[in-house]
DNA sequence: TTGACTTATGACAACGTGTCATATACTATT
DNA sequence: AATAGTATATGACACGTTGTCATAAGTCAA
């Protein structure tokens, strides 16, 4: 977490600082980021960058964090919109990551996260799905989920669910980069596979 | 790729610079490896280590890719051995990969490629299924897997159910490590999620 | 005004990377 | 054996990055 000298920033030192950072980490990915970039683009002296963080991993993952939040609370959103689907929800919220958003830097910023920091953004976007982490959110989201339209039996099965789905995004968004596929060819390999496991991928006896 | 130079070496030189990167990268994450750490450990002039490789990243995935190379011919081994069965042959695979692997450098070596490479190490798995990178193996796996089992109507979707059950180890594995789970306990989750996507998490009409 | 505490600053040591000029080894040919 | 031509070995070096630390400047209450 950043130092409570970052908080106390004035809002347009720490927004120019924000931005800076933003900047350096849609350019490249994290391992590649360097603090002296930023701090040149800040227009701010090294030392005091090491007084508001402890390194660019502690800057890094408190913006990652912060964009991780809002799509915990789009998808909360969405599952209402979409009655207690949790698939339909999934899928808007994966075209909305794919699409919607209309900021290249934002959308760099999160592929170069997802491409490289695969198990942080994985596990952070699990956790929103665990009764530990955060009992508050867990009990919202888990009474919005229909379960009628679900074969489970148990609470535990339907965390499984969501992360059987998570996965899969993850997949297709990895796949979706490495073979430079359109966000319509994505997301409509996404969508044959959320179909494929909500049927059952082996016969039924 | 490695350089001719670097294939031209002395089994004895190639061997001992092996297991000097294996070392390092089983160390720590690609990113904090240092080549450095490499040829002091090698016993070999930096100049050298440039003679036969671009740089880090090139002896990496070289070493990485034959690794893979074994998993790959393991899982042609294992769908043998369970008759066409996809899932059990990828649940003996991962199990193999959690617990059977003795050498502790090896299994850290891997771990660090998972969590820190995550996209590069799915694709080329996800590629062993991809007509177009490998026609020779897609047709000798296609031709194992026992489609009778399955719920399918063409090829396509068995390289979908594929992804599938790749994207879902990969998950797990993730889980596994950041939550410090056991290997029992991994496998019996992933075991779980498995047996969910066989009959379909939603209800049947 | 003073003292205590917080914040700002940039020079610096330590380390890592990739290159390049130079030295050395090897091979084939006369 | 001498030579030329090619492949390999070597380590000093220029350049970039990181995190620290001594010092300066600011803030605020008494």
């Amino acid at each position: 977490m950043p130092k409570q000298t970052f908080f106390n920033l004035s809002d347009k030192k720490r927004k120019t600082l924000i931005e800076a950072a933003e900047h350096e980490f849609s350019r490249v990915p994290l391992f590649e980021a360097s603090v002296s970039n930023i701090i040149k683009s800040a227009g701010i002296p090294r030392g005091s960058f090491y007084q508001y963080f402890n390194d660019k991993e502690d800057l890094y993952f408190f913006l990652l964090d912060e964009k991780l939040q809002e799509s915990k609370k789009r998808f909360i959103f969405l599952l209402n919109k979409h009655e207690g689907d949790l698939i339909e929800a999934m899928k808007e919220l994966y075209h909305h990551f794919l699409i919607i958003i209309p900021d290249e830097e934002e959308r760099n910023f999160l592929r170069n996260a997802m491409l490289y920091t695969t198990n942080k953004v994985e596990k952070s976007f699990a956790d929103m799905f665990d009764a530990k982490q955060d009992r508050e959110r867990f009990k919202e989201i888990s009474e919005l989920i229909d379960r009628k339209r679900l074969n489970v039996k148990s609470d535990q099965e339907i965390v499984h669910i969501f992360q059987i789905i998570s996965a899969i995004a993850f997949h297709n968004f990895i796949e979706k980069t490495m073979k430079k596929l359109s966000d319509e060819e994505a997301m409509k390999e996404f969508t044959i596979m959320l179909e494929m496991i909500k049927q059952g991928i082996y016969k039924q006896k």
